[in-house]
DNA sequence: CCAGTGACTGACCAATTAGTCAATAAGACG
DNA sequence: CGTCTTATTGACTAATTGGTCAGTCACTGG
């Protein structure tokens, strides 16, 4: 038995890691990452603050590990758009309906995992101070969804960066406003109704046929 | 001399209270409530964290001041809003344009005072958590938000509360972008682009936009 | 000029913090 | 079986935390 033997008092490491990382994204999408404690987390899965500090060297280097372990799981996602960007279109042209498809894929995901929502709507604040380890990194990031959206965008509208911008602050807007009450509405239908009022159908001028009534 | 003497080695208590409240905003702005410390803000004002505490009793009660001191503030223009909704239109209902104006007015406060902004955009992420002290503060003041600018728009739209959320999220959202890049963009240009977007001119298609570009 | 009020210090405290490290036990492997 | 690797503890540290408190100095009103 090289790996995984059947009774093991003790944890494979690598379970253990994700255990951690999977804690800690909940402790410091609650506390946020100044006011979680090591201690605390390591308590959560059961080992000692030293036991932690053994995976990852320091408070830092762990949130750190936490955001490219969130980049690797979003960037499935994301290439899976880039791929529908480049493949279900003609010269990477995409319909508006394609758009639309897209962004409420998007936000399915979000209300799919709202313990990552709410990490990174904490974090993203918390990391408007320079000094904050994660700045540069949601800074990175902001300037590449635009892109994204813009580029998607760009098609259809007459300043996509604006409009990309608006996007994105309506997606994080909502989303916490979502998660502040605790998922009491519903963000997806909302998010149908914004898409349309974004994005009109332009054969109807009056035609807004989704109804949402939230809260 | 009852106040205000001409020389005082000492503060006037009222100035100083001030003094620690304005200083108070910038550092928990920055470093969130979490991530602040008394020390570090006494230190800011020139005194001792005992010296500090002797004003407000302890941190969580320090927040809840600031939290007061802004509602205090920012009441100013709510019932300046609050009276426009009433005086200038009959029967309580604005007219378009004087909605666009009265957003245009709250944005243009925003970008007025940075710091505040700054300040609630860290703390309503940070009290995400319903343990953080100021988490029933936000609840509520999101709450009221929304009613009001559900008002506002209930005549121009199809699902007021709707618009309302997406409207307030706007707000947050491009606050946040803006605060990240240090106001790398013009937070007001975009905001009425928004404006456009969302309450288009039903009539013709690049019609009258003539009052609100000025300020 | 003097007593009293109140702003503020400096020294202190107990609790908590991130991080270190030697010791150890659990499993892998020959 | 015995040795090697490695995950983990437990005891520790040095620093920092929010908060307390007695004393003190600056003013104020008389």
């Amino acid at each position: 038995m090289s790996r995984r033997a059947r009774k093991q008092l003790r944890e494979d490491p690598e379970v253990r890691r994700q255990q951690i990382l999977d804690a800690a994204i909940q402790v410091i999408g609650q506390r946020g990452y100044h006011g979680f404690t090591i201690q605390e987390l390591a308590a959560r899965c059961g080992l000692t603050n030293g036991g932690l500090l053994y995976y990852f060297g320091s408070k830092e280097r762990l949130l750190i590990s936490i955001l490219e372990e969130r980049d690797r799981r979003e960037s499935v996602i994301v290439h899976a758009t880039a791929e529908l960007t480049q493949e279900e279109s003609q010269q990477g042209v995409l319909s508006l309906a394609r758009v639309r498809k897209l962004f409420r894929i998007i936000v399915e995901r979000e209300v799919g995992q709202p313990e990552l929502l709410r990490l990174f709507a904490v974090l993203q604040a918390e990391a408007l101070d320079p000094a904050h380890p994660a700045h540069d990194f949601f800074l990175r990031r902001e300037a590449m969804v635009i892109d994204e959206f813009s580029r998607m965008v760009a098609p259809h509208v007459e300043h996509p960066r604006v409009v990309a911008r608006q996007i994105l602050a309506l997606l994080d807007g909502l989303a916490q406003q979502w998660l502040r009450v605790d998922g009491a509405f519903d963000l997806v239908s909302v998010w149908d109704d914004t898409v349309a009022a974004l994005f009109p159908a332009r054969t109807q001028p009056g035609g807004q046929e989704r109804e949402s009534t939230a809260s």
